[in-house]
DNA sequence: TATTGTTATACTCTATAACTATA
DNA sequence: TATAGTTATAGAGTATAACAATA
């Protein structure tokens, strides 16, 4: 059979991308969050009282679906937000969100290292170069 | 600010993909059919008559799914289903199939060179093989 | 008994539009 | 006037379950 996606860097990038995101989420799932919300707990995690457009922005995330999504952890008491100046919002972990947020740096360093075991070592250093070229 | 995902294999697939999707699926406008389709007008186009449950198993689409972009391609006249034994269905393109086909291989050709482009170039011949070790 | 195809459905992820309120 | 947040909605992509019919 011919299979002219088998040459294609564009097809792989969207396959390779759908596989790992099912893995990852196979490895949240006891933690009840899931792949599209890890960046945000992370990026609270590191930056305790950042505020919720600076989250946006930093992970390009539209402000409809930030908002959507701090609703839902903070729905699970993962997360509070304080009002900054009447318009602004600064969120950070609350002890249950950081003690959960200890089991999402676990598990998405067990994906990180999986994920780089699976590129044959020759491979290795460039991928995440050459994946950030792509966006950034 | 702290951006404990600058790193990260994982997280910078994950913005590759969304953001080069995003970019093939602007050059295919015009085509009418999304990025999701291509795969399956490339495969069938360089495979006239071939199963459609070959198509799906090749491409990792399930029935359910591939059933229903196949009756959206069937209905915009792009190609046609036979009935091969009474199970299965020989898939192949139109005539409108086959000249939406050269459109699509050259805007599929364009986005690849474009984005291989942005790749600089000691990571170029690197990104193929380690994207095809993360699902093959 | 396994495979093919179909229908219906649901969920995740992303995007857009319209609105309120504050800097 | 630009920014922050909210609500509602829509669409694409993927997954699952149940079913009928054929190999």
């Amino acid at each position: 059979m011919e299979n002219p996606l088998n040459d294609l860097p564009g097809y792989a990038l969207r396959r390779a991308a759908v596989s790992m995101m099912a893995d990852l989420n196979a490895r949240l799932e006891l933690t009840g969050i899931r792949y599209s919300e890890v960046a945000v707990v992370l990026l609270i995690g590191a930056n305790p009282g950042i505020a919720a457009s600076v989250v946006g922005r930093e992970l390009d995330i539209q402000r409809a679906n930030l908002t959507r999504l701090l609703g839902r952890l903070e729905e699970e008491g993962l997360l509070s937000r304080e009002l900054l100046d009447g318009k602004s919002h600064a969120v950070a972990l609350t002890p249950a969100g950081q003690k959960l947020h200890e089991r999402i740096v676990a598990a998405v360093d067990e994906f990180e290292r999986a994920m780089i075991e699976r590129v044959p070592p020759e491979h290795r250093e460039h991928l995440l170069p050459a994946l950030q070229s792509l966006w950034r």
